[in-house]
DNA sequence: CATAACTCGTACATTGATGTACGACTTCTA
DNA sequence: TAGAAGTCGTACATCAATGTACGAGTTATG
């Protein structure tokens, strides 16, 4: 499963090849953030692109979500592998949210269209390394003694990645600015990850 | 849209097909809560019913699928009536998300089937009464002084429910246990609401 | 008990998307 | 510039689900 459009494999695509399966790949990503159920054919219309072509490169309707989902999520790892995240942790979260915020925020649809078409088991896979990230400033904001140390990471992180999808959504649904969805997000998840200001006793 | 079954049209309908609308409803109601994307005839030989009888009583699939959630929602909205909301707010909430959550748990799959077939629009009225609940709570809470003022409510009873949301779609991907599910939401749904501590200038 | 209401099977029309087959035409690339 | 690689249209084969039509058999209910 997954033939041609791996990086690791040999180049021996033609320059004109290459170029379709950009198109295509970026097209998808379009038109699937719009509409989780964008079909074949939307998606080679928008690219500009015979369906033939498009199903030349990718044997199946899955194969190309995939190939979107790796594309966006590569995109996301490098736009959150460009925050600073040195400093105190509470800015460093700040910051990182800010960057990752624009990046969900049109990718929503997306991952319900993955949702649709991948085992779940593999979204998980492809969210891995972002996922990383959040945990390992979040363990670290824990050591400095200002995060909280009262939940388990995991959820900690599925919870800020739960709170980040609702505020796409709602900004999708038009009843919130982006603006005000990106200060109430950091507001929020900076409430939520503080370390308790309650010391009393609970220090299990 | 939308003919026999509204419980505000006159009875004239056989005792027997009460029945079998009944069946259908809660069959369609598991059925859905396991896969959202169930097929009128999977949900017909789950009632133990022809297809034809389900057709007869609900025209189209999206028909059946907004009578599941109203009966889903009545259900919850019941659910919700017969907690104490008075006294402590934080305690109450803690009540409150007690009940809630169960109900909420085994309807992340229903939802999402609604979201497929329903107009946004109408899966927001069904949830007014419920939402409605809440926010009040949160306004009573904001009353006393406990709960945070920086955020609109809007945006707190939405928090909650993405988190709630998130919560449920651990337990049913088994990464969480229920108890410890029922645990983490109401601890950090009480850190997202408490009013900021930190009383220091920024009263606006 | 008579009739209207209900059940429900089989069969079919429809729709919408996916994926395949074939073949002619174009454009890289060696 | 020859031939391999890629493009792409038309047409077709599936497939799965929705919804309709017809009609014979059941069962409530007055």
């Amino acid at each position: 499963m997954g033939d041609m459009p791996n990086a690791a494999t040999g180049p021996r695509r033609r320059a004109d090849a290459e170029r379709s399966i950009a198109r295509i790949v970026s097209a998808a990503r379009r038109c699937l953030s719009g509409d989780p159920n964008a079909s074949t054919d939307d998606i080679a219309k928008a690219a500009g692109v015979g369906r033939m072509t498009l199903y030349g490169h990718f044997h199946t309707r899955a194969d190309l979500v995939e190939a979107v989902m790796v594309d966006a999520l590569r995109d996301g790892d490098e736009a959150l592998s460009a925050v600073d995240l040195t400093g105190n942790a509470q800015d460093a979260l700040d910051r990182l949210l800010d960057s990752s915020w624009s990046v969900m925020a049109e990718s929503t649809a997306l991952l319900t269209a993955a949702q649709g078409t991948l085992p779940a088991e593999r979204i998980r896979q492809l969210h891995a390394a972002p996922a990383q990230r959040v945990e390992q400033l979040i363990r670290r904001g824990r050591d400095e003694g200002s995060f909280r140390t009262d939940m388990p990471i995991t959820w900690l992180v599925n919870a800020v990645q739960y709170l980040l999808h609702g505020a796409a959504e709602e900004t999708r649904a038009e009843r919130m600015r982006t603006e005000e969805a990106s200060r109430l997000i950091t507001a929020t998840v900076r409430s939520l990850l503080a370390a308790p200001p309650d010391p009393d006793g609970t220090v299990r």
